[in-house]
DNA sequence: TTGAAAGCGCTAACAG
DNA sequence: CTGTTAGCGCTTTCAA
């Protein structure tokens, strides 16, 4: 019995053939007799051999396992990376996720060095989520998910963003709005600035004067959302509508406005991006603006494979963003009708 | 300039030194003298040069990187991996996390599989999340969390269930609740065990006789607890209340009551288990027990690190769970006031 | 203080 | 068809 795990070494002895034979077994290569093939198949069963991912990457340069970077693992990360794992099956690929573990610090740093440690040796590709920076030069296949704005001529799948802002932003406005805040999800993001664009372009389309009062800098955290926010709705001018970056965000102006004792939709309302499942099961439910998050993910990762084989994918492919109404937004108090 | 990823050699070459002396610096070994330090230093700097995790770990037999086996990456994984990246946060170990991606299909092949391709060359050590089943050969470090019956000799940490489920029930019972209807979890899962040993003892201790018909096997999923929900609650002789094996499965209660225009909790009460952040969320909020899964998930890591100090964690470590009431549960429709 | 050499477990020519 | 020979990129004795 084998105190620790069998090499290919054990099985060739066990057989009695060479380790290069079973390597030819176990890769499925032409030129094993039938019968050597079988008593090695024999063998690997009895040992409960597995060959080591590890060793035969270092070898063969091809690990047959792609790498998910994520800074950390939040809703949005968590469904795109259902839509990955969708893709992926059936492909012979393996999945791996490494989470930076939501520490910002070093961004950058854990991007990079991920990426060639891993990179050839252990992962053959790799899907980044959000990223801060992608070096061309990596040598590795990649592809990025709404990276940071500046990151260079990676293949990259996002939504339209802006048009999902004026959505939101608009659907405000016909229901008669006037005063309409906008916090922020995380600087840096390139969603985050075209929402912010959106929302200007749906301002300025409509003839509101931008208040850069109302104009404020979140990221995607409920809490920061909600000190933000409460700072805004203590205000005697207070804005009857805001619109967050991103759900979570939403989800703490809608604490704040609790805190405060104010009616949801009654008194405010409140917008959100990305439609996250939290988004649903929110009081009142979430009026947000929806990313189609696990076809990003999906649509990310087939990019991906066919930049392994060799192929030349969209450079930036824009997918679909819809406005979904639900209960938290309605006419502003005591407005004038909505213009029809 | 570097076509492809500089390697140790590439480094030795541009300092003059040999590949030994650059692992040396890089191990931060004894026996460099500070000026070739210095210089092997400046030209790892220069290269962007990062070690291949794999090759030094193919021949130190150590890794640095520890491994989570996930069935599928929903709320529970997703709070445990919470509570797993917060307690590696300092420890130098970095995380990856494996997901068979939801497919139950072959669950124990999987989880072998990987742990023995991976282990000793690609983690040191690896958690496994409601695990089939665990080789205790494998020869790696394993702690388990959750794991199905029968899984043998690893430490593990899990909830103490049936006191959770207990509380639950007994709640209800509280309320003036009979007729308690049970879904239960996945089945094979030890908690799944436990909290229907909680619910029959409840029901026991209070001397209400069990109604099988009332005691129904679902998953962690909402639409099948939403199915299995709808059949119970379309009876003539349907519960006034259901005790789900966890707050997925709640929540598929919550949409099956509303689709038969059932109000809970003032026709229906629900309790779930769990307490994931969806619970907080729904509507009505969700009366359930919380096992604290980001703990969890740091405990099991903990008992991780403590195996590989070549400690003896203990066999099993139950943390508490509590009850959790919010606005999912109330005395049944013309109930009697309930005992004080 | 340094480097030469051996090898981790495996694959990829190539020769037999 | 099968085995021999060379490494992949790195760490680790052990001599120099």
């Amino acid at each position: 019995m084998p105190r620790s795990r069998a090499t290919i070494r054990d099985v060739a002895e066990q057989a009695g053939v060479s380790v290069a034979t079973v390597s030819k077994v176990l890769n499925d290569r032409y030129g094993v007799s039938v019968a050597t093939q079988g008593r090695v198949r024999q063998v690997i069963e009895d040992l409960g051999y597995q060959s080591s991912i590890v060793a035969s990457s270092l070898r063969s340069h091809r690990t047959g396992v792609l790498g998910v970077l994520v800074a950390d693992l939040e809703p949005f990360s968590t469904e795109l990376l259902k839509g990955v794992a969708t893709a992926v099956r059936g492909t012979g690929y393996e999945l791996v996720i490494y989470s930076a573990g939501g520490r910002s610090g070093d961004r950058v740093g854990w991007e990079r060095r991920y990426l060639s440690r891993l990179g050839g040796t252990l992962i053959d590709a790799a899907l980044l989520v959000t990223p801060t920076a992608v070096d061309a030069d990596s040598g590795l296949p990649v592809v990025a998910v709404d990276p940071h704005t500046g990151v260079g001529a990676v293949p990259t799948v996002r939504a339209d963003d802006e048009r999902g802002a004026r959505l939101a932003v608009d659907h405000l406005l016909a229901l008669g709005h006037r005063r309409i805040a906008f916090i922020s999800g995380w600087p840096g993001l390139g969603s985050t600035g075209r929402r912010h664009e959106g929302y200007r372009a749906s301002l300025a389309a409509a003839g509101v004067p931008h208040d850069p009062s109302l104009d404020v800098e979140g990221d995607a955290t409920e809490e920061r959302a909600h000190a933000l926010a409460r700072a805004l709705l203590e205000r005697p001018d207070r804005p009857t509508a805001v619109f967050a970056g991103n759900d979570m965000a939403a989800l703490g102006v809608l604490d704040a406005a609790r805190d405060l004792g104010l009616d949801v939709p009654g008194q405010l309302s409140v917008v959100g991006f990305d439609n996250v499942p939290e988004a649903v099961m929110s009081t009142p439910a979430l009026t947000t603006v929806e990313q189609p998050m696990q076809a990003m993910g999906e649509q990310a990762l087939r990019m991906l494979l066919e930049l392994l084989q060799g192929g030349t994918p969209a450079p930036q492919v824009v997918v679909d963003t819809r406005l979904v109404v639900r209960h938290s937004t309605a006419p502003p108090p005591a407005a004038p009708a909505p213009p029809r």
